[in-house]
DNA sequence: CACCGATGTCCAA
DNA sequence: TTGGACATCGGTG
């Protein structure tokens, strides 16, 4: 069962609109805290996945991050696919286009 | 370019 | 209650 913690990075990421991503500073932000590390561990866990749209959180370097648990894999390739199918495109594991980071202070 | 510490949370013993 | 781990970040050499 979720923590309060986990419970506001889900409530945070569902306010991600489709076709736009976020990054685990900006999340982190968002939940209150500074450490994006946490957010990490919230998303690995994920009770909620996939209703929970966690492969829209990338690292803030506009990289794919890491996702199933490992920078690159099977599930790094399934991640890029979903956002590449949401018209977030990525080049060499790098975000083509950074304006598609939703911030939620605008 | 590469390495290390910092930061907040979760899990297991 | 204590220690280790994590899908990271930022600064420094």
């Amino acid at each position: 069962m979720p923590t309060s913690f986990e419970d506001r990075v889900y409530a945070a990421l569902k306010k991600v609109p489709r076709g736009r991503v976020t990054t685990y500073k900006i999340l982190a932000g968002q939940v209150g805290c500074c450490s994006a590390r946490a957010v990490g561990q919230a998303l690995k866990r994920n009770p909620f996945a996939p209703r929970v749209p966690c492969h829209r959180v990338i690292a803030s370097d506009l990289r794919i991050g890491g996702f199933g648990g490992r920078c690159s894999g099977p599930q790094i390739r399934r991640k890029r696919a979903l956002l590449a199918s949401e018209g977030v495109l990525f080049s060499k594991g790098v975000l083509a286009d950074p304006a598609r980071v939703f911030r939620f202070f605008p």
